[in-house]
DNA sequence: CTGTTAGCGCCTTCAG
DNA sequence: CTGAAGGCGCTAACAG
């Protein structure tokens, strides 16, 4: 019994007669052997781990993240795999050349993707495989699965619309944030628009930080721009107390009076507020599951497929959202 | 200049002259040269990996969490170590004895620690160094940092009777949980139980589903016990909402004619809730950051000590507690 | 279908 | 203070 039978027995790389693999299992059972993952990585120039690139938001962490961590670990185990967890910020590339290059990860899947993403290029002439959880601008020959947040913006618009609601306003993240590209709030920002547009109604939209104050204080100014507001949309979930704290400061109820939504909340927040909140819900999931699977396949596969999916968002209707109230419904402007 | 001479230099393994020193190192980011982290490891049988052991737990997962991975993560990297993030459930004590004889990891930091938790055993039989975050209830030889929820569980039975409150509930998590003796369920309540009767009150205790659902059910069913309540504590924070349901359906208004305090959720958690409210935080990323600096020390040195630290919760006093209702002051039983 | 033999890229004893 | 050689535990050609 050489010590190459069984590393053919074990990695299925070649044919072993039934007899000997089961032998070989038998004593590997008994054993409690297990190969050494080092040693397999260096001489078979696989490691067998892969990376999640996961740039502490500056503004602040959510659910939504821990659920994609979650299904992205789990995923990996079940292929097999390892996943190490890599947090360098996102402006700090030379941190990430760095991890790029000593060799231990096979691939890495991105998350926190601006439209403009200086990892791409990076991984690229690095020769590093990649996928991402969300998607860049540009996305040629990149494989990534992303909520499709255009989608989601349009759909709770008509939403709102079909409840009778023509002022409709629009709160963002922080003005940092959606400056530098991020995904999520540009798109969701831009789908709004164009379905107001289309509508013929007018944009209200602000900026603004991710805590309760800021959204007290921009809740307000957007009503200053439009008293007329009946619903409100937001991508900022933090910002929501202080947004209901300042419609019931009106003393104005929720839904009867004023309806809220929030764009790209996971149901588990949701369901922290009260009242509980509708939701245009990502699949988080599932984006953290495919987002391994898209890179495993490029691992894998010996013609490396290009995929690339976008996940609609789930409207979850619950207690922030209704009919536009009569008194206060607006004329189409 | 020999292969070794660099090795040397890089690891600081022994002397070397400053001059050479100095051109390894010129060298080094001149060609963006780094060690290939699978065969350092091999040769000198350290990866430098360890593993966050984070079961993802059955009562959902929450922001705590989160905080401890990234707290965790960011400390290993500073220490020049990669994580990976190990998820295997709790009970899969198989999956884990494979992962540990896989020889990738170094050691690890476990996270969703109980009373009697299997892990320890299989780690110790392992060789495998861990510490914990949380403990179990024998923490002979053991590494560890938890919150103290004993002393939580105490100051807030004693900054609510500060404020007038003598009938005071207790909503603990979910009977599986807190029978299979989740650390913090299990010493919150006990402490809770210990104040009230310390302090001649009597004790009203549920568990409770981690859901809104449940809360609303489990508040009913601990007023119908005591109707004289005048203030909750609990350590579930996920059936927050619905406690927040049935106290405002009853026409009841927090803080004024009803307190409540969460022990153990993160500041994040709590601002979301309407109102915000009042916790008794632990310092979460605090412990991230010294459950890996506890391993590491047993990593790296020679003579491997044994460190125990309990760190204090904060009481954070936001919108839901307050002084006891005059009218509804019940009298000591 | 199985055995033999080089390495994988680095660390770490040895000797100088 | 530096160089040379062996080996970490496994895989992947190469033979048979």
């Amino acid at each position: 019994m050489a010590a190459s039978t069984v590393s053919y027995a074990i990695n299925g790389t070649r044919p072993i007669s039934e007899e000997t693999r089961r032998r070989i299992f038998a004593a590997m059972d008994e054993l409690g052997y297990q190969p050494n993952a080092l040693a397999r990585g260096l001489a078979s120039k696989r490691s067998r781990i892969i990376a999640l690139h996961f740039p502490i938001p500056e503004r602040g962490v959510g659910l939504t993240e821990i659920e994609f961590i979650a299904s992205a670990a789990n995923a990996t185990r079940e292929n097999g795999y390892e996943m190490v967890l890599w947090t360098s910020e996102m402006h700090n590339l030379e941190e990430l050349r760095q991890s790029t290059q000593q060799g231990l990860v096979d691939g890495v899947v991105a998350m926190e993707v601006y439209l403009h993403d200086e990892r791409i290029p990076l991984w690229r002439e690095a020769g590093l495989p990649f996928s991402l959880i969300g998607r860049s601008a540009d996305t040629a020959g990149i494989s990534y699965v992303d909520a499709d947040f255009e989608l989601a913006g349009s759909d709770v618009v008509r939403y709102l619309r079909g409840l009778g609601h023509t002022h409709i306003g629009f709160l963002n993240q922080s003005q940092p944030v959606t400056e530098a590209g991020y995904g999520p709030a540009v798109r969701t920002q831009h789908s709004y628009e164009q379905a107001m547009d289309t509508a013929g109604l007018i944009r209200v939209v602000r900026t603004c930080p991710t805590n309760a104050a800021a959204g007290y204080d921009s809740f307000e100014q957007l009503l200053a721009e439009d008293p007329d507001l009946t619903a409100l949309v937001t991508v900022n979930d933090r910002a929501v107390p202080g947004v209901v704290q300042a419609i019931t400061g009106r003393g104005w109820r929720i839904p009867d009076d004023f309806s809220l939504v929030v764009v790209g909340s996971s149901g588990s927040v949701a369901e922290l507020m009260t009242p509980p909140v509708t939701t245009v819900e990502p699949q988080n999931a599932e984006m953290g599951r495919q987002g391994v699977r898209l890179l495993l396949e490029q691992l894998e596969a010996r013609e490396p497929e290009i995929t690339q999916i976008l996940l609609p968002c789930r409207l979850v209707v619950r207690g922030s959202s209704g009919p536009c109230p009569v008194e206060r419904r607006g004329t189409i402007s």
